[in-house]
DNA sequence: GTAGGGTTAG
């Protein structure tokens, strides 16, 4: 274990100088020149090609040199030809190793250290601390925490916060709250970190717990906060955060806190929110950043603002990476634009950006919108063929919704039983999907049969099934599947809604919900527009209410959906004129897609709905899918 | 010298 310490690495090791011939001529002025790798390089071969003795050079600046330059194979050379070691020619070293991607080898050193005669100091530890987190070594982790003890160094807030970490990140919650609790002192440092170990574990409450406990907040704290709910799946919360930052804190959002709302703004679709960020992260200089361009990018198109997105791309300054071409193909591919999407491949790539396993996701997906079968099917072979990208599940997932849904469905089940991979409770639904758009009843009910053993709690794919039967008047199959629902303990999904207004605040529906405390408005908005909508030809389309009740009561039942509650919300709450966004938790329904195409013309006002799979912009009576969904 | 950042199929 010890002597493989540096072992491990000889073939990476400078041609050894320190040959019995080898004079000692050397060039002092040269010695003390040097201040980086590069030029400790250089000086190197001078000494090979004078045959210099290497250990004439200064051994604490070459250690200092090479540590900061992560050159781990001087600090190695360095260290072996030397007998000078003190406590800084070590670190040195360790340094170079742990930072440099060796960090096996400075726990080895370290180990050796410590079967000399030299006292590791907190700097040791430091680096030796480092090596443990990039490797999630707790075994020694704990071993150096008793190192750190036993040294005196149980008040060294820096080494405590970094062991802190450490038991964070390699799952030891339980040792970390126990050093966090007997802590002497804590910095902003200390809770931030216990602050997002609880994060990444879900804890939100318990982070928010401590986070309200704080004693001080930096904008790394805040930050934290608003990424860990996103991370979460809690946008609302995370954007909560970012407003009670701006009110209270009088710190400045950084690029990263930019990024981090921008990405709650898009899973809420708070378009407003959004905006405002973006101009404070222009105004503040960010433009250049493209991890901020890429977040724009994609907080736009998830918004429904697609003009905007691509504004932001053709502006960026900095170079566009495959994230950026991504994030506008898969937008462009969730909007149906399926074109624009392929025509902004052939761009990449004479950009001479390489295409990622994401970008041909955004193809695919473009592709199955519109039915395109054959471009589908050529993106599939290319990938691999030309890209060497293997299809992975989503890719197949991608496949079989673009067969299925062309009516192919036969082809897209016999792809499913040639895949290499086992195929996923997605890949089977989207078969699903394909047989009740096409009705096929019985390779609907093969598709089912798999469901059932891959997912047998989600109750979406039960309805479909159902639907198929409604939809062919098989009335005793769709007894037969609720009872099965029932005995299987399948509970249904409620359907919401939620619409975020100006100001960052969202506001959710469920199904039937008269729990708003405009709910009686909202629900005489809803007659109004009734009104007028059957004057326009509509009529409630019930077809799909599976439960056994009169028809008075379906359409009562249908009246009040999620987003018919949250359109006459936002007719109610937005200014004249502005585009209604909304996010839907399930796909919309034929009832509420023909309704809001009516509700867009009446009102005059574009409506956007971002359901589970794709975008539905409702503008002047017709929407944007050309009702193909 | 320790803590926080992005795209994906039903």
């Amino acid at each position: 274990m010890l002597t493989s310490a540096f072992g491990l690495h000889m073939t990476t090791l400078p041609p050894d100088t320190n040959s019995p011939a080898a004079p000692k001529s050397y060039t002092p002025h040269l010695l003390h020149k040097f201040d980086s790798p590069a030029e400790l390089k250089q000086l190197h071969a001078h000494l090979i090609k004078t045959n210099a003795s290497i250990s004439v050079l200064p051994l604490p600046k070459v250690a200092s040199v090479c540590s900061r330059g992560r050159c781990f194979p001087y600090a190695q050379h360095i260290f072996a030809r030397s007998d000078n070691h003190d406590t800084s020619v070590w670190n040195s070293c360790l340094r170079a190793l742990a930072e440099g991607d060796h960090p096996i080898d400075a726990v080895s050193l370290f180990y050796q250290m410590r079967t000399s005669d030299v006292l590791p100091d907190a700097f040791t530890c430091s680096f030796l601390l480092k090596a443990c987190v990039s490797l999630l070594d707790i075994a020694n982790g704990k071993i150096l925490h008793g190192v750190v003890e036993k040294l005196g160094f149980g008040s060294n807030l820096f080494l405590q916060n970094m062991i802190l970490n450490l038991y964070g990140l390699c799952g030891e919650m339980a040792d970390a709250m126990l050093l966090f609790d007997k802590m002497p002192q804590r910095d902003v440092v200390t809770w931030n970190t216990v602050i997002t170990q609880m994060l990444k574990r879900g804890d939100i409450e318990g982070a928010s717990r401590l986070f309200s406990r704080m004693p001080e907040r930096n904008i790394r704290s805040w930050t934290l906060m608003i990424s860990g709910c996103v991370q979460c799946g809690k946008p609302k919360e995370a954007i909560d955060y970012f407003l009670k930052l701006e009110e209270e804190s009088g710190l400045r959002p950084n690029q990263v806190t930019v990024v981090s709302v921008l990405a709650a703004c898009a899973d809420l679709c708070a378009l407003d929110l959004g905006k405002r960020v973006h101009e404070y992260s222009n105004r503040s200089g960010f433009k250049t950043n493209v991890l901020v361009c890429n977040t724009l990018i994609d907080m736009y198109a998830k918004c429904g603002s697609l003009e905007e997105a691509s504004r932001v791309f053709d502006e960026m300054e900095g170079k566009r990476t495959v994230f950026s071409w991504s994030a506008m193909i898969v937008g462009l591919a969730a909007h149906g634009r399926a074109q624009e999407a392929l025509s902004l491949f052939s761009s990449m790539l004479q950009d001479g950006t390489e295409p990622n396993g994401v970008t041909f996701v955004g193809l695919l997906h473009a592709c199955a919108h519109m039915g395109l079968v054959d471009e589908g099917r050529a993106f599939f072979t290319s990938m691999t063929r030309d890209y060497g990208i293997t299809p992975g599940i989503e890719h197949y997932g991608c496949m079989v919704d673009l067969l299925s849904r062309a009516g192919l469905v036969k082809e897209a089940y016999e792809f499913i039983m040639e895949m290499p991979i086992k195929p996923n409770g997605i890949i089977w639904g989207a078969l699903l999907g394909g047989c009740r758009l096409h009705k096929d009843i019985k390779l609907a009910e093969q598709a089912i049969q798999h469901l059932s053993v891959l997912d047998p709690l989600n109750d979406g794919y039960y309805i479909v099934l159902s639907n198929i039967y409604a939809e062919a008047g098989r009335w005793e199959d769709v007894t037969r599947v609720r009872k099965l629902m029932k005995a299987r303990g399948v509970k249904k999904t409620s359907g919401w809604s939620k619409i975020t207004l100006g100001g960052g605040i969202v506001h959710e529906f469920v199904a039937g919900d008269e729990s708003h405390p405009q709910a009686e408005g909202i629900f005489r908005k809803w007659d109004e527009l009734a009104v007028e909508m059957k004057l326009r030809g509509y009529v409630p389309n019930t077809s799909l209410v599976l439960l056994d009740i009169e028809e008075e009561q379906k359409v009562k039942f249908i009246y009040r959906h999620s987003e018919k509650l949250a359109v006459s919300f936002g007719l109610l709450n937005t200014p004249a004129g502005t585009t209604i966004r909304i996010i839907k938790n399930l796909r919309v329904c034929e009832d509420c897609h023909s309704a809001l195409k009516l509700i867009a013309a009446i009102s005059g006002r574009e409506i956007v709905v971002r359901d589970r799979n794709r975008f539905h912009c409702f503008k002047d009576g017709c929407c944007s899918c050309g009702d193909y969904w």
